[in-house]
DNA sequence: CTCATAAAGCAAATATTTTGCGTTAGGTGA
DNA sequence: TCACCTAACGCAAAATATTTGCTTTATGAG
């Protein structure tokens, strides 16, 4: 039930965790979430069910690990010169990647998991990209909010909407945010 | 699949629903979510699996259903006399409901269901509840933000935290978000 | 009161999940 | 290097849960 996130890499637990990652991100591609099983992911790897079940516990957690694992930033966000636009930049390409059908499975998937370390993994992750353009945007001299103030004002109301009303997580309402959370030095409104 | 909302009252329907719901909320109390199942609940309730099964789908939107319904609001929210009172006076008592285990089992009941009319059913709640206290503040003459701006400013970090970061879903921070919300006519700082 | 229909019951057929036990890979210390 | 230890895996049987076809029943309409 406890999931094993310190596998040794290399050895066969390793191997194995691979595997089914895989299998899930193959499958996910022709499947539906309802037609997605344990039994034919645990076959599409090469593993048997009880391997899954007695790892992941089920379905669910299992989709939600392969989902958390996918999150993860690449690379880091593209550099524009000023907070206000590093934040918008990030957040369309943000905006468009959750908005997709994969965007919101993955969403959904997380927040469908039981375990609350998994959740709060997520935010973990928005903290570390808002401390990061904030920590470029001091450096430059900018006056800039906390990072704090930087997950309510933008982070919050984008996820909010990206969760629950997903028409209006747009663009155009992201520069609403932004201009409403830094402080307004030469800001047009 | 489908869920079907527009059941007849005092028809069979009603009855079987009611019956399953009350099963729910009875089991709830005992058990923990990872001992509810389906066939347990509909014995409970004097139905047949296949009833459940084919009505609402699986347990995660059964649970999503009676959480949904228990969201529903019993009765005005209380007044204050000001906006600013009215929505920490509501928020407060929306904080505590959902940090404890109950509420947060709602929560993450409701965001496990693969319906999006569900999840954004849960939105319209809480903008129903803001219009409410800002037509009341319009009334009063108050200068009064936006429905849409009370829901960013307000709704989404509350709920993101309450999602995300439960630690941090705290009534001080509800008021800053209140204040820095709120067009700051005579609010100190 | 009779009929049509939608939903429930029932039970057999499937599918999934759990479990006990034997096996194996990989790490550890002599 | 080799024997040993342990965590994780495979396998298969047992237990549960889910689906499905068909029958029965309750309710609303005519």
């Amino acid at each position: 039930m406890a999931i094993k996130e310190a596998v040794r890499p290399g050895g066969r637990s390793a191997r194995v965790q691979e595997a089914v990652h895989h299998a899930v991100r193959e499958l996910q591609i022709t499947k539906s979430r309802e037609e997605l099983s344990v039994p034919q992911i645990a076959n599409k790897a090469g593993v048997t069910p009880s391997t899954i079940y007695r790892r992941w516990g089920n379905l669910a957690e299992l989709l939600a690990d392969v989902s958390l694992e996918r999150l993860r930033p690449d690379d880091e966000p593209p550099q524009t010169g000023s907070l206000a636009g590093d934040l918008q930049a990030w957040g369309e390409q943000y905006l468009d990647e959750m908005t997709s059908p994969a965007g919101q499975w993955m969403l959904s998937d997380i927040m469908a998991s039981a375990e609350r370390e998994r959740r709060e993994r997520c935010c973990r992750y928005s903290e570390t990209i808002m401390t990061c353009l904030r920590e470029r945007a001091v450096k430059r001299g900018e006056a800039t909010p906390s990072v704090e103030d930087l997950m309510d004002g933008v982070i919050a109301p984008m996820t909010y909407r990206l969760l629950y009303d997903l028409d209006t997580a747009t663009p155009a309402r992201l520069s609403r945010w932004i201009a409403q959370t830094l402080p307004s030095t030469d800001s047009p409104d």
